[in-house]
DNA sequence: TTATATACGACTAAATTAGTCGTAATTAAT
DNA sequence: ATTAATTACGACTAATTTAGTCGTATATAA
């Protein structure tokens, strides 16, 4: 109800650690040993940012990652999107299998929440956060 | 990420159709057949938003369920509550068994966007919605 | 007495999220 | 060249959460 995923959540220690280490290259591993995370999945995660160009990636020993301008830039809309896919409190607007969209009653108020979810995720950039 | 589940859309649903028909007494049958919800999720959110006065009902032949003035006046956080709990976008709010509290470098600004949401969904009420 | 409702708990199924594993590709250091 | 450290990527399994079902009890109007 209302949650982030974890996956979310290990990418915004990430970006947050190398933002911190401005500059530097960063392992997955270290990230993983330093705050508790499955390294695999984080690893994963970081390839999703990578194509993104919110990070920048370097294969081969003494290799990692280092975070980019977008790693500032991205709003957390965006971000959210990336790794998640769309962002909205129901399904049924991005789904057109609901056959009850005619008699539903709810639409147009949930939609406002909606928005309103929409415009603070929206406004809101990493920058604020990690 | 970021959604309200079934049983809350299908309670919006139940407690707006309640007000558009104030005073009536509405059976759980007649909700579920108009929305296509299935019957006993409904019954059984139904008696949860019960137990709270949301709604009054009434047992035995034309039976059913109304609204009360809670249905207008339930903050949307509160009815969130009574149906999935507390509502956080992560769980380490609400559980301590996270072991990286301390090297948890993103705890303050994600409770910023938690207190966000909160407000949000403290600010709006029953009536902006159902 | 019967039919129609709510009340409630135990159970199963489906979907989503989380995490693992195996293998390939790249590259710095030796 | 070889090795070790690293990212890249897809297939798979496990865990958790959400959704839905079933059985039985209770209340009450007709």
């Amino acid at each position: 109800m209302l949650k982030i995923t974890r996956k979310v959540e290990y990418a915004l220690i990430a970006v947050r650690h190398l933002k911190e280490n401005q500059g530097k290259l960063i392992s997955v591993n270290e990230i993983s040993t330093a705050y508790g995370i499955p390294r695999e999945i984080l690893a994963k995660t970081m390839q999703q940012l990578a194509k993104k160009n919110i990070v920048k990636s370097v294969k081969g020993p003494h290799g990692g990652y280092r975070a980019m301008v977008k790693a500032s830039s991205t709003t957390l809309n965006d971000f959210f999107e990336i790794l998640e896919g769309p962002t909205a409190i129901m399904d049924c607007y991005f789904e057109s299998g609901c056959d009850h969209l005619t008699s539903c009653n709810i639409r147009t108020p949930i939609n406002k929440i909606n928005n309103s979810i929409r415009n603070l995720v929206d406004k809101l950039t990493l920058a604020d956060i990690a």
